[in-house]
DNA sequence: CGGCATCTTGAGTTGGGTCAATGGTCGTGG
DNA sequence: CCACGACCATTGACCCAACTCAAGATGCCG
C-alpha cells in the first residue's frame, strides 16, 4: 500500500469522525425505535446498550469502551433496535452512515474497515451467545473479567487494576444472571484469591487462575 | 431510482451468487480456523453454523434456510470462527467478497444491501442473547418455534406445519439448554395443545397461546 | 447526619441438569 | 420381508446452581 493512500485513508477516516458530543452520566445518545442516523464511536467514557424485548424485560447487549463502535444494530431497519446509555460522562465520535458510503466508494479501505467492525461485532455476539448458553456463573464472570482486563490493557490501562463503570445489577443483566448471584461469585472469588473486591474496584489478583475456571465444568 | 439502473443492479446480484455448490447431509462449507473467502447464501436446504469454544465445548450459533445469507464472521479476521455444516442435502451459492467489494464501488445499493445484511445479523443475535439471558425453558421454545413459523411462512411454507431440520440435541445447544429439557418442554406443549408433535414433525396448534408463553413469567 | 441507592449475606425453593432406563424409527443385510 | 443394530427421543428419579424473598451493611451526596 503505497504511504500516500495510507495517510489519504487516514484523513478520511478522521473526516468521518469530525462531529463529536459530549454524553453525562445516565444519559442517552438514541432510544429504541428511534430512526437510525449514525454510528458512534467512544473516545472517552463507557457506554451500554440495552435491547427491550417485546414484554417489558431489558437486557443489556454490549459494554463498549474507548475505541469502540456502537450503533450496527440500526443499519437493518434504519431504525434502532436498542438504547445507548452513557455509564459515566463520555465523549462520542458520530459517524454518519451516509459518509461511510460515500468514503467507500472513493476508498474501498474504509469499506473494508466498516465491514471488518461488523463482523467483529457478530463474533463478539457469538461469544457472548455461548457464554449465556453453556456456561456456569462462576465461568461467566470470569470470562467477563478477563475480557474487560484485555481491553483496558489494548487502550494503555492496567489490566489488572479494573474500576468498573457498571453496577453490580448492570453486569448481571449482560451476562444472563441475578444481582445477588453476581455478588455471591464476587465474594467467593475474593476468597479464592482471584480476585480482590473493594466497590467498583476489582484487582486481578490471578489470570491464570481465572482461565482456569473456564471450561472445566461438569457440562459435557 | 430510474428502471434502468434497479434491473443493472438486479443483474449484479445476480452475478454475485453465480457460483452454485451442492453439500450431501452433514458435510461442511467450512471449517473453524478456515481462511475467509466468500460469504454463502442457501438456495435451498437447511445449514446450521456452530462456534467453538477454546475449552471444547461447542455452541450452535445459528440455523439457516433458504434465501438466508451466512458466513459473515469470518470478515473480521479473514478466518472462520464457526463451522457449518448442512443439516439435509442443500445448495448453497458462494458470493465471493471481494466480488461483492467490487460491485460496491459502482452499484451503492450493493453495499447497502450488504451493510444491511450484517447489521440484520447482528439484530438477529442480540434477539437470541436476550432469550438465552433472560428467558426461560418453555419460552425460548415458544419463541424458537414462532421464529421458524414466521421463517417458513415468509418463504412461502406453511407456518403451521414445521418439518424440523435439526435433532433434539441440536435445538437444545441453539437454545442452551439440554436434550432431555427440551423433550420435556415440548411435551408439555402437546399436552397443553399448544402443539403436535410426532417425530420432527411439528404442527402449531396455538400461535396466540405460544405468544402467551413468552414474557409472562415471574422473572422481575 | 440522614436518606437513598447499591451491595452483600442468609435461608428456603425450584427449574433444569444428571444419570439411567425404555421406547421409536430407520436403514441394512440376511 | 423381517430382524438386528444404531441412533434418536422420551420419561423418571434425584440433585444442585441459581433464583426469590428478606434482612442488613456499606457508601455516597445533599
Amino acid at each position: 500500500m503505497p504511504a500516500e493512500a495510507a495517510s489519504d485513508f487516514i484523513k478520511k477516516l478522521d473526516e468521518l469522525v469530525y462531529v463529536r458530543r459530549r454524553l453525562k452520566a445516565g444519559n442517552s445518545l438514541y432510544h429504541s425505535g428511534d430512526r437510525f442516523q449514525a454510528l458512534y464511536a467512544v473516545k472517552t467514557g463507557f457506554i451500554k446498550t440495552e435491547s427491550l424485548h417485546d414484554d417489558g424485560r431489558v437486557q443489556i447487549t454490549g459494554f463498549y469502551m474507548a475505541g469502540e463502535i456502537f450503533g450496527f444494530d440500526g443499519i437493518a431497519t434504519e431504525e434502532h433496535m436498542s438504547t445507548s446509555v452513557a455509564l459515566e460522562d463520555s465523549e462520542i465520535c458520530i459517524i454518519p452512515l451516509d459518509r461511510v458510503k460515500n468514503f467507500s466508494r472513493e476508498f474501498s479501505q474504509v469499506q473494508n474497515h466498516f465491514f471488518k467492525l461488523m463482523s467483529r461485532e457478530i463474533v463478539r455476539d457469538h461469544t457472548i451467545m455461548m457464554l449465556l448458553g453453556s456456561m456456569q456463573g462462576e465461568e461467566r464472570i470470569a470470562a467477563f473479567m478477563l475480557n474487560l482486563s484485555q481491553r483496558f490493557y489494548a487502550r494503555g490501562y492496567s489490566p489488572f487494576n479494573i474500576v468498573l463503570r457498571m453496577k453490580r445489577e448492570e453486569i448481571g443483566s449482560y451476562l444472563g444472571m441475578k444481582v445477588e448471584t453476581v455478588s455471591r461469585i464476587f465474594t467467593k472469588f475474593q476468597d479464592q484469591k482471584l480476585l480482590s473486591v473493594h466497590q467498583k474496584n476489582i484487582r486481578i489478583l490471578d489470570v491464570e487462575g481465572l482461565r482456569k475456571r473456564i471450561g472445566q465444568h461438569p457440562s459435557k
